[in-house]
DNA sequence: ATAGGGTTAG
């Protein structure tokens, strides 16, 4: 046997074994062949590896030969082939060799080899260092990634600006930004001159750890700005919810001359969803079209998400067809959009469209196929895709796909089902699940069920004060008026104050915003001038205010009937001031729409004739003629 | 021989 080893490789390929011969000596003393690598690309055919294996035949001692050698590598058992040989003509001396060998373990996610080579490697340079630290990054092995490169230090190595994005950028991935900003005082304390890559980094880094002050400084610093850095603040303060800044760092950036890429219009159209203002958008896709800009997967898929949250599930729908390849992600966004803009069928429809085409859902696609049906309380088809998810397609639930099946019995007055399910969750319960139990209580007026959930979410955010006007609503409704004042008492202890929420309406590319009672818009007095002709014209429509609605989230002042100054209504009537006739209200807003600016709005597209569309978080409700396409009256 | 930015839910 070890007559035979010296003078072979044994290699296994799916499980079976092959023989090579090669004049290699030492190869099989120094290298194990164990199968702990976690390759993402398959074992390849054994045609690549005969191929290959011939190639052996003659082992040159040309460093050259074998870089190149590895850069064509296909499939991590192809690097250890090259390891061997490298072995076997003793070149593994050579460091310039090795480290490209360590560099392509790594790039393979064959961390275990890498790792082993790195401890055998006698020499060891800062580019090994650089690249074992990135190494450990890029599997996520935070706790070796850091642990080895502060043995870098230890060992006396100069610091160099190569090593340090490795360790910063895993700072950013792990978002530890108190070892983040340590990384950070070390260069400082370092005197290592802030090299254009090390700062880079560290922006990234602020970025996505939201220190979006810190991101935002080093970037004002910055002396030569380019393309990549510019992306990473654009998408900083879309994520920070700042949207509009992110435009204009976008105008910005081009003014400096500096010209987009595919990744950074991605950024914009990002930063265009979150804002969800159409003119904007449509601006955007004119500008992606007018410079021919690839639509890519991911383009493409932002394109979808920015129209869909700017209210437009058609031209949404125009991107997805104009798309030459889609993935997981643009399929969920397409089912997605027609979730939360009420059309639940046609989400449905996308469903075996996206399976025939060749697209395995993930766990984001049943998030978004079961919101579609709760939506428009499609409850048996909503049942059948929760058990197929988990049977066909092998996806453990988890607390957002609980939540929507909650939602989706609960609003069809099955609570006993919905509770159980809860009951029966072997995840954690966070509040929107609660959540959605409370609303279905709303709407069927179970107090009891309410009080439970209503508590739980006090619970899980005792500094909400939300959920205190929400149970306290609850008691009201109940007559517990002892209970009321307990509620109302605890909020004063603990110095709670309801937070009024605040409504967006773009007019003429801009945006106006309004919050309860607000006298501050400058046609403040045509407002309100404009809410007593409506309430006047509703009056003699047969408008009565639902003022009986149960566990609003809004305050007694909804209960004051039409002229009452929500936010909402607010923005409604200025929309029917600033905007021409026939011309579709779009109302955006972050908090949840109370029942009774739902029949407000009802009423109001009734008398005026109009379309208003209002968006509840992410959810859209259209209001044309009297009726809600988005069901929410089922 | 080593270094960066982008898409779906909530």
């Amino acid at each position: 046997m070890s007559k035979l080893r010296k003078h072979a490789f044994f290699v296994s390929t799916n499980g079976r074994f092959r023989f090579f011969s090669a004049p290699a000596t030492a190869a099989v003393a120094d290298i194990s062949f164990q199968p702990h690598l976690h390759e993402q690309s398959s074992m390849n055919s054994q045609n690549q590896v005969q191929s290959l294996s011939d190639s052996q035949f003659s082992l040159s001692v040309d460093p050259k030969f074998y870089i190149s050698s590895l850069l064509n590598c296909r499939n991590s058992f192809q690097i250890r082939q090259i390891h061997a040989q490298v072995v076997a003509c003793g070149l593994l001396s050579n460091l310039v060799v090795a480290n490209k060998l360590l560099y392509i373990y790594v790039q393979y996610k064959a961390i275990t080899d890498a790792h082993a080579l790195f401890n055998r490697m006698g020499d060891r340079d800062s580019v090994s260092w650089s690249v074992m630290v990135g190494g450990f990054a890029k599997v996520g092995d935070y706790i070796n990634c850091f642990r080895t490169f502060s043995e870098f230090i230890q060992c006396g190595m100069q610091l160099d600006s190569y090593t340090l994005p490795f360790v910063i950028r895993a700072c950013r991935d792990k978002k530890d930004l108190v070892m983040g900003r340590l990384i950070h005082d070390i260069v400082l304390k370092s005197g290592l001159q802030l090299d254009h890559f090390v700062c880079a980094a560290l922006v990234d880094m602020y970025a996505k750890c939201r220190a979006i002050d810190d991101a935002r400084h080093l970037f004002d610093q910055m002396p030569n700005r380019d393309l990549v850095i510019w992306t990473v603040m654009i998408c900083a303060f879309a994520e920070s919810g700042n949207a509009n800044e992110s435009l204009v760092l976008f105008d910005r950036m081009r003014e400096e001359g500096v010209v987009p890429d595919n990744v950074a219009m991605v950024s914009v159209v990002n930063a265009c969803a979150k804002l969800g203002a159409m003119h904007k958008a449509r601006f955007i896709h004119d500008f992606i079209a007018g410079n021919k800009f690839p639509l890519d997967v991911i383009l493409g898929t932002a394109m979808i998400d920015m129209y869909a949250k700017c209210g437009s599930v058609k031209s949404a729908r125009e991107i997805f067809d104009g798309m030459r390849k889609k993935n997981v992600i643009s399929w969920s966004a397409m089912i997605a959009a027609y979730g939360y803009h009420g059309q639940g069928k046609k989400a449905l429809e996308l469903f075996p469209m996206m399976l025939s085409s060749g697209v395995l859902p993930n766990r984001i696609t049943f998030v978004s196929l079961l919101y579609a049906c709760s939506h428009i309380g499609l409850v048996e088809e909503g049942l059948q895709l929760f058990s197929s998810m988990q049977d066909d397609f092998s996806i453990v639930p988890d607390v957002k796909h609980y939540t929507c099946m909650v939602d989706l019995l609960g609003r069809a007055g099955r609570l006993s089902e919905a509770l159980k399910l809860i009951e029966s969750m072997s995840v954690e319960k966070d509040e929107g699940l609660w959540g959605a139990l409370l609303g279905a209580c709303r709407i069927h007026k179970n107090v009891d069920l309410a009080e439970m959930a209503a508590k739980s979410l006090l619970e899980l955010q005792p500094q909400n004060p939300g959920h205190y006007v929400l149970l306290s609503n609850i008691y009201a409704n109940a007559g517990r008026w002892q209970d009321v004042a307990k509620i109302r008492d605890l909020m004063t202890q603990r110095r709670l104050k309801k937070v009024p929420g605040w409504t967006w309406i773009e007019v003429d590319n801009q945006i106006h915003q309004f919050s309860v009672g607000d006298g501050t818009h400058p046609r403040s007095k045509d407002i309100y001038g404009m809410l007593k002709t409506l309430s006047k014209k509703l009056e003699l429509a047969g408008y009565v205010p639902d003022t009986n609605f149960v566990l609003h989230d809004v305050d007694e002042e909804v209960k004051l009937g039409i002229l009452s100054t929500h936010s909402e209504k607010l923005a409604i009537a200025f929309g029917l001031i600033a905007t021409p006739e026939g011309t579709p209200i779009r109302i955006m807003k972050n908090l949840r729409v109370c029942g009774d600016c739902h029949s407000f709005s009802k009423y109001v597209s009734a008398v005026t004739k109009r379309v208003i569309i209002v968006r509840d978080a992410n959810r859209f409700h259209h209001f044309e003629g009297g009726a809600c396409s988005c069901g929410d009256y089922w």
